[in-house]
DNA sequence: GCTTGACCTTCCAGTAACTGGAATGTTTAT
DNA sequence: ATAAACATTCCAGTTACTGGAAGGTCAAGC
């Protein structure tokens, strides 16, 4: 009817549960909304898009003090675009980071599984690797 | 000087910090061991192989309550080698996913960061994406 | 008018796996 | 005697939410 949305539309709209929209105004993430007379949230149709940014760069594994970066920059027009850049291109390092850390725990898995017969006697070279004295 | 071996020489020797020795303690992950009458605790060498075990196995992502159950195959020596590989697979499958995750991640950050100038101008391909009308 | 259900509100607690720090006690060495 | 280097417990903070309790509000149906 008006032109503002309760924060259950909000959620709908944007992806982003009503809990953790209430949580990211408690962090400062997303300001607060204005207040009907009965205490209830009002937001603007804004609200919806500004959510719903914050939704991709979370799906995108940027922290929540990243996506206030990203925010920040969205909301400014006088950015500049390599600002931007430069913050996607820290995330694809830190994710790359991750896989690289991930793959080298898989092989290190693969190998031990390998050598592990898997029946139902109990020696196990899984076992054994894991309480090795130590080569650090 | 005696068999027993207080949290410090512990931790050096597994690699696991006196914080966290006491923390695995706190969650039940390893047994509480005997006190000196000064209330130090004090361990036996096998705290050392313990310990250790539990560090690899962390290092291999496995979380708290698999390492206990691997803590506890380690112990049974009627264990069957076939539960140990079963664990080591599961783990292996859990990587995997987490890897692809990321690794899609890590694609559409690429593409975007490859459509933006990363320059002084403000239009930036990568904020649009973000804020982009849904499709799911 | 009353009830039912779907909203909304706040606040507290729990998740995973630690880590840091405060306040205090003990041991060892100089 | 005193200082460094240990040890103890307990509380709080981290990350990003999620669940639940206790209660207020609102619209619809009877």
């Amino acid at each position: 009817m008006s032109d503002t949305l309760s924060i259950g539309q909000v959620a709908d709209a944007s992806g982003v549960s009503a809990k953790t929209i209430r949580y990211y105004e408690s962090v400062g993430l997303v300001p607060e909304p204005a207040r009907a007379p009965n205490g209830y949230r009002r937001y603007a149709e804004r609200s919806v898009e500004e959510l719903r940014f914050v939704h991709r760069a979370r799906g995108l594994g940027f922290s929540i003090k990243d996506v206030a970066s990203l925010l920040a920059l969205w909301r400014d027009d006088a950015r500049h675009s390599a600002t931007v850049k430069d913050l996607a291109l820290r995330q694809v390092a830190t994710v790359e980071r991750k896989i690289e850390e991930l793959q080298s725990i898989r092989s290190t898995l693969l190998e031990l599984a390998d050598k592990c017969h898997g029946d139902h006697r109990p020696d196990c070279p899984i076992l054994d690797r894991l309480s090795e004295p130590a080569e650090d």
